[in-house]
DNA sequence: AGCACGCCGACT
DNA sequence: GTCGGCGTGCTC
């Protein structure tokens, strides 16, 4: 008989490829396996059986595998399950979800290596320059990769050189696959055997008399272990002896020590749990108690606890009970939450049962924390993570937290899947039968549009930890301000006010200016020019820390223009407030007290984010001025005033989500404020301090934005009421992406009628110098989705079945909010 | 996604 | 006339 195995490829892919195998390699291959197989000419992919069979293929001949990769699956039968769920609700390849589901170390690829041909001679006149230069390469270097010869001979296209080498015999191809991950070895000492009885050990002493800094580590070295009886590490003895490496060297050379090696993990915390848990107040505890008893009737329950009601702990709860039975909990929070602040805390609960995953892990970290998931290691018993841990290979899941549900960045935008990490959780709790708990201080409509339809169970916590009052929220109207010449620069006098009494009481304060639709744009005041990307359709924005202008969709960069590049004249005018000229005015306004920034520029690098916090935390600072990024869960203890430097670019923005998002992102912002015994305090300047939202935050009236936005909702038809799924065309070609999406529009609107909007220009017509167009398609809740799913696919099909559409990208976005 | 194959313009 | 550019199609 023969065997076979059905793969998953880590590319673009429809189908599962179809391997053969021995019968052995049969009976020890399982699905979640990796294997690394042949694909194409010349490649040689890892791939994940899926399946095994006694099926051949009809109308190809299966290749043999190359190799098998693992002892014993790394991928579970869930994950293959939610993986397939995935690719269908997204509308993507199961490939594309393998890519992003597994750490790139898992992921092994051939490289081509090009070495001499030693068993001929070739006579240099035999080859052209470009092929000299790489046979002349060989000499100094054993093998070359396809990179190292692109460098060489400097040209894009160097298959056709390397071919023709080949055909002359003077260089050997092949493909080598490599293992990426290695495990981190820690370099151990221990004394030799023969030394370590007292006898032994007296005999060394005599004779080391004669290098005393010697005999110093040996008897340090016998100390240590005496006390610990543990391995003890090179670098623990160097420091507990004061030698340095080099006199350690010499005893291992001398055969008095042996080394040795032990794998460890990069990412370990070796702390105890040194904090029990807090009691909970009546709130709190009751809000436990209703989760427990929704968890009897619903799936998922969302939490709606206000600002500082101190949701963490209800979840410390709710983790303690589940670790008891033995069960995993995964715990999701937005990537920039997954500040040292929150981990340490979980830490001093948990100890080391706490894993971190996020997405500044290197390849090799996330091997570590998705071995450790995967063997239910102690160490891997609460996972802590972002969007992407969702991924990891949970065996026994007792629980998922979703915290800060409403955060846009659970949805992958790009590239393929894209997903949203918290209604993939729900899915994966089913899969697990577990449940699922969202917490959100401002739900997102959908979930709360969910509890409504009795899908998801509720629970609400309405008062503020330690009965802290929530804080005053007061509207300062600018317009007005700016009619009665009270404005200095972007500051209202009221702002500069309340600004000077906090400062003064030796609080600390945070400056909220929305970056989105806001940058400083460079005009020119002759001609009006202002610098535009060449690849994007946009103005480059202007950053003063480096003198440059950018793009902020492609990174484009240039330095800072002295003349107008249109007219040459030299009255250059920056436009609009971005952070940057905010902080250059508290600076003036404020001379004596210290401020601070931070966004996008401020924040790069590993730990760029974290010294800000730190530094704002330890008082430092007095005014830190910031953007989005203040909003995550920040618990900054002594700040009294927040000021939204101006509210309204925040809900001008040009999307149905746009009043939503405001009064989470002010309500968010406006919860820094006072977290502590005295009464927070929040400026919110506007030119419209009648707008229903600004009154909906400052009254802190969930419901009531709740209410009036769903009525936009079900009157235009968007979600949660309708869902949606968005169609972006791509090309170089500005009349082919036109023509492309016209008649995509039209194969649609045949199937889905008037629920079809567009084609239509997005806000930002060019990126990377293609050009863009967006469909929206409005599914009814009614509908089927997996039958509106067949029908886009089969639309699509035909759409690329058309020859001068096919070089038309095409991005299915389902959910694209 | 790669990568080979095949068709067209810019140069020896 | 060839070299090197990019569009097209296939991969078990």
């Amino acid at each position: 008989m023969l065997h076979f195995i059905d793969v998953i490829l880590p590319i673009p892919v429809e189908n599962l490829f179809t391997y053969e195998i021995t019968e052995a390699e049969s009976g020890f291959l399982k699905p979640g396996m990796r294997v690394a197989v042949p694909f194409g000419k010349t490649k040689v992919y890892t791939a994940i059986v899926k399946n095994t069979h006694h099926n051949p293929p009809t109308v190809y001949e299966a290749k043999q595998i190359h190799q098998i990769l693992d002892e014993y699956p790394i991928v579970t039968d869930i994950q293959l399950k939610l993986w397939d769920w995935m690719a269908n609700y997204y509308l993507c390849t199961v490939g594309d979800v393998m890519r992003a589901a597994l750490p790139n170390a898992f992921i092994l690829e051939s490289e081509t290596l090009i070495s001499k041909n030693t068993k001929q001679i070739i006579n240099d006149s035999d080859l052209k320059d470009d092929e000299f230069l790489i046979y002349e390469a060989l000499h100094h270097q054993s093998s070359l990769r396809i990179q190292d010869i692109v460098d060489i001979v400097d040209k894009k296209q160097v298959f056709p050189i390397i071919k023709r080498l080949l055909e002359k015999g003077a260089i050997i191809v092949e493909e080598e696959v490599f293992e990426k991950y290695k495990p981190k070895l820690v370099k151990y000492v221990k004394l030799k055997e023969q030394h370590t009885t007292s006898e032994g050990l007296k005999i060394l002493m005599e004779e080391l008399s004669r290098a005393p800094k010697q005999r110093d580590v040996v008897m340090s070295l016998f100390q240590l272990t005496a006390k610990t009886k543990k391995p003890i590490k090179v670098s623990e003895l160097a420091e507990a002896s004061g030698a340095s490496s080099s006199i350690i060297k010499s005893l291992i050379d001398k055969s008095v020590l042996d080394e040795y090696f032990i794998q460890t993990d990069r990412v370990s915390y070796d702390g105890e749990a040194v904090e029990a848990s807090k009691s909970l107040n009546v709130a709190q505890t009751e809000a436990l108690a209703q989760i427990q008893h929704s968890f009897e009737s619903h799936q998922v329950t969302l939490l709606h606890g206000v600002t500082s009601s101190g949701k963490t702990e209800v979840y410390v709860k709710l983790i303690e009970a589940v670790l008891k039975t033995g069960k995993q909990v995964l715990y999701l929070l937005p990537e920039i939450a997954l500040t040292t602040q929150l981990v340490t805390r979980l830490q001093n609960y948990f100890g080391d049962q706490v894993a971190v995953f996020h997405s500044k892990y290197s390849a090799h970290e996330r091997v570590e924390v998705w071995n450790n998931v995967l063997s239910n290691s102690e160490k891997a018993q609460v996972i802590l993570g972002a969007r992407s841990s969702v991924f990891l290979p949970f065996k026994s899941l007792g629980l998922i937290i979703v915290d800060e549900e409403h955060e846009q960045s659970f949805k992958q935008f790009d590239p393929a899947p894209r997903y949203h990490a918290r209604d993939t959780a729900v899915v994966l709790a089913h899969l697990h039968g577990t449940k699922t708990v969202l917490g959100s201080a401002t739900p997102s409509l959908e979930s709360y549009f969910n509890v409504q339809q009795g899908k998801y169970g509720l629970v609400e916590i309405t008062k503020r930890y330690n009965d802290v009052l929530m804080p005053k929220i007061e509207l300062v109207d600018i317009k007005d301000k700016q009619k009665r010449k009270l404005m200095k620069g972007h500051f209202s006098d009221r702002m500069i006010e309340v600004m000077t009494e906090t400062l003064e009481e030796g609080h600390q304060i945070i400056l909220f200016q929305n970056r989105r639709g806001f940058s400083p744009i460079v005009e020119c005041k002759t001609c009006g020019h202002s610098p535009q990307c060449p690849n994007c359709d946009v103005s480059l924005t202007y950053h003063s820390y480096r003198n440059q202008l950018r793009c902020h969709y492609c990174g484009y960069n240039m330095a800072m223009q002295l003349k107008c590049q249109a007219c040459g004249d030299t009255a250059l005018d920056s436009k609009g407030f971005g952070t940057e000229q905010i902080e250059e005015e508290v600076k003036t306004l404020f001379p004596n007290y210290k401020s601070g920034r931070m966004d996008l520029d401020t924040t790069r690098g590993k730990y760029g984010y974290e010294k800000i916090i730190t530094a704002f935390e330890q008082q430092e600072m007095d005014i830190l001025v910031g953007t989005q990024m203040l909003t995550k869960g920040l618990d900054f203890r002594n700040v009294a005033l927040v000021g939204i430097m101006n509210a309204d670019n925040l809900l001008n923005f040009p999307d149905f989500r746009a009043h939503e998002r405001s009064y989470q992102l002010l309500s968010q912002v406006s919860g820094r404020a006072g977290r502590t015994e005295k009464q927070g305090q929040v400026l919110i300047q506007t030119y419209n301090p009648y707008h229903n939202i600004l009154q909906q935050v400052s009254t802190n009236n969930y419901a009531a934005m709740y209410k009036e936005q769903m009525d936009d909702r079900y009157n235009f038809k968007y979600p949660p009421v309708y869902r949606l799924i968005k169609i972006t065309l791509k090309h170089k070609d500005f009349n082919r992406v036109n023509i492309a999406s016209q008649w995509l529009g039209k194969a649609l609107r045949q199937v889905f009628g008037d629920y079809v909007l567009g084609p239509e220009d997005p806000p930002v017509s060019r990126i990377r110098n293609l050009f863009h167009k967006n469909i929206l398609i409005k599914v009814p809740q009614k509908q089927s989705l997996g039958g509106t799913k067949k029908a886009i696919v089969r639309i699509n099909n035909s759409f690329n079945s058309v020859k001068d559409f096919r070089s038309v990208r095409l991005v299915v976005n389902v959910d694209a909010y």
